[in-house]
DNA sequence: CTGAGCCGTTCAGGCTCCCGAAAGGTTCGA
DNA sequence: TCGAACCTTTCGGGAGCCTGAACGGCTCAG
């Protein structure tokens, strides 16, 4: 789990950068407004931490600015005066939660943990391996935006491959893990549903979703 | 506006909700955790009022097991100890917010207003999925503008679906969210109950309203 | 009090379509 | 060239799902 942490306030990041990655975080820092627009629009962090009080740009202002440019990370404001209007507006701009200063750590990463659940339960993180996309929560294949039609072990087979991309996976890995442990069965049905796949994600151009290892196993390519 | 006061606390409880109810609220209440679990699961609710010391439950366990059922509605904890440790649990049980006890009237509503104001930002569509439209607090469902008569069970129903539209649902966690946790009946009755509502809710063209993920579970389309 | 009507649930019959076994054909590597 | 590994098609059994019917409980109006 990676935060940003957007303040200015040398002491107080070095104590909260300190706290939250004893508590098993990875955390970056920007130090002013336009530091912390520029690296949260760059993606990859889970949670943003953005103090109200900045140089370069009011926390608001940023923000604002990252709604309005399609970011969705969730966004903890840290509001320095007392007063309801303050936390508000601070909800009002696209932010997910505030924290009143002074706040006791516990809390915070109480709070932390909070947006976290809830932005997961929102989105479960799309699996993507090449032009295909597999959403979990919807049970649904697309290829090149285009939906493909799966059954349930279809499905399963194929999330299994793309939850393991670039790795070759043995005919046995995948009996224990899509079938069963104690699947008994010819592991030809492998095989068979790796076929049909195949048969269905497969373009009219000659390239193969799913490699076949000769001797070791299956692989799809994981870009 | 909705919500579900769970205390115990007789006094307290017919002070809140008059207050409440004068403020514009709708307000229902349920005396111990076991109730309110049920109450909740129901849905309806725009917003729950949690009293940590409960009997029959604690208010941890009680909000703990309704997010794990996918109760999504914002709830406030009403904490009787002092302490961050305290308020920090609540959070990460899953409440949205805390009020340590005790507390001034004033606060409590503007927290309320907060969390809706909050809750409405999170959910962009309220409750609206494809032609169709629910209207939770008057229990209508809408079709194309046109109201569609719901019976009890159906309009619950549809509201877990809509909930969760775009994911596939399975009829496990079917029953345990409008039935009850410790149904031991049928898995049918979910089938009858979608045919049902498909029969209410299809019109005359092909498209279904709610989908059948053979081996999966059901979904109703997010738009 | 009482009967009509509605609601929730159970049950059985029927249907679709998926699953996996089987078997013969094909490709690969030594 | 030969054998092993893999591919592909076919097909019967059955899981999973749909639906109409019926039954008991509950709520009302009369």
């Amino acid at each position: 789990m990676k935060l940003l942490l957007v303040d200015d306030d040398a002491v107080l990041t070095r104590a909260l950068r300190r706290g939250l990655v004893a508590e098993g975080f990875s955390v970056e820092v920007a130090f002013d407004g336009p530091e912390g627009l520029w690296r949260a629009r760059e993606g990859g962090y889970d949670l943003i931490l953005l103090d109200i009080m900045l140089p370069g740009a009011h926390g608001y202002r940023v923000c604002a600015e990252l709604r309005r440019s399609g970011v969705l990370t969730p966004i903890l404001m840290l509001t320095a005066k007392d007063g309801d209007l303050d936390e508000a507006e601070a909800l009002d701009t696209g932010a997910d939660d505030y924290l009143r200063k002074p706040f006791s750590f516990p809390v915070l990463v109480a709070r932390v943990h909070a947006l976290l659940r809830r932005a997961a339960l929102g989105t479960p993180a799309p699996l993507v391996a090449g032009d295909l996309r597999l959403d979990v929560g919807a049970r649904r294949a697309l290829r090149g935006g285009e939906p493909v039609p799966l059954t349930a072990r279809e499905f399963d087979l194929l999330t299994y491959l793309v939850r393991r991309a670039g790795r070759v996976v043995s005919k046995r890995e995948i009996l224990a893990g899509v079938w069963d442990d104690a699947f008994e069965g010819d592991p030809n049905v492998v095989e068979v549903y790796v076929a049909r796949l195949r048969r269905k994600l497969d373009g009219p151009d000659g390239r193969r979703s799913i490699e076949t290892v000769r001797g070791a196993g299956y692989r799809i390519a994981d870009r």
